[in-house]
DNA sequence: AAGTTGACTGATAGTTACTATCAAGTTGTA
DNA sequence: TACAACTTGATAGTAACTATCAGTCAACTT
């Protein structure tokens, strides 16, 4: 049984954003201790750890309460509950494709930079008209 | 030259952002023609482009708008937009290396369900106690 | 010529998902 | 007994959009 602390580090989330969590309906098993403490099992890690994946990916909150109350409602839901995860895992690689775009483009612009530094290019020009230029990535 | 809404669908962009950020001083290059409407130049595309590329791996528009003055002050600071370029780069790796965890954990909730479509389990079962069980991932 | 359509404008209000601040309660140690 | 270190919920604040609105202007239609 972990303190709200211990899953804040455990799983590098903040502890306001657990409780924000814990709010809005995503670990509904959760217990607490005579004293009102939040105690998560192992398997609550195992929900804090599905809804981090949602969110990171971009799944909306209310999306992703919907998800839970589906996994509540029990096997009856599978069917959607595997749609769900499916569309959720083309929405990530869509991510991925993106990401790695962006990247090359910082790499890009990594290279422009080191460039321009090895060269020791003197810079006495207007800023305004000529790194128009220079910034051009089209 | 291109209107805010060509830029918006060339870009994947919406209007609203693209102003949002014409507002915020990223694009400080934009002409407008009589009509006070925006025209964006080839060169312009590049300033969106890169926007959105260090909007999308994270950074937060305050430091959008530091790295754009930096680019406005010229070559003097050349080395510095290197260093956060780089240190971008850094960021945007890391993301891909969480975003191939939850990947892969959604790889295996994919599996997971399709394995119990599969074998059309039955569902009479408590919900509450036992979803707690079958969905644990940790 | 008058009217309608469509694209643009800035201003302002609303939304999402945190994030920070606060006062208050409990427990362990000096 | 005091105080430090945790917890709690409530509330306010923030970032970055996102939507709505009223208004301008140009081009086309009737």
């Amino acid at each position: 049984m972990y303190t709200i602390k211990e899953v804040a580090s455990k799983m590098n989330i903040s502890e306001h954003t657990l409780r924000f969590w814990a709010k809005s309906g995503f670990f509904p098993f959760i217990k607490r201790d005579s004293n009102n403490t939040r105690k998560f099992s192992e398997n609550d890690l195992g929900w804090v750890k599905i809804v981090k994946c949602l969110r990171s990916v971009g799944t909306e909150n209310k999306s992703i309460k919907k998800y839970i109350d589906l996994c509540i409602k029990g096997d009856s839901t599978i069917k959607e509950r595997f749609e769900i995860i499916k569309s959720t895992k083309l929405k990530a690689l869509q991510q991925m494709e993106e990401l790695k775009k962006q990247l090359d483009l910082l790499e890009y612009k990594e290279n422009y930079y080191q460039n321009l530094i090895k060269n020791n290019l003197n810079d006495n020009w207007n800023p305004i008209n000529k790194i128009h230029e220079s910034e051009s990535l089209v």
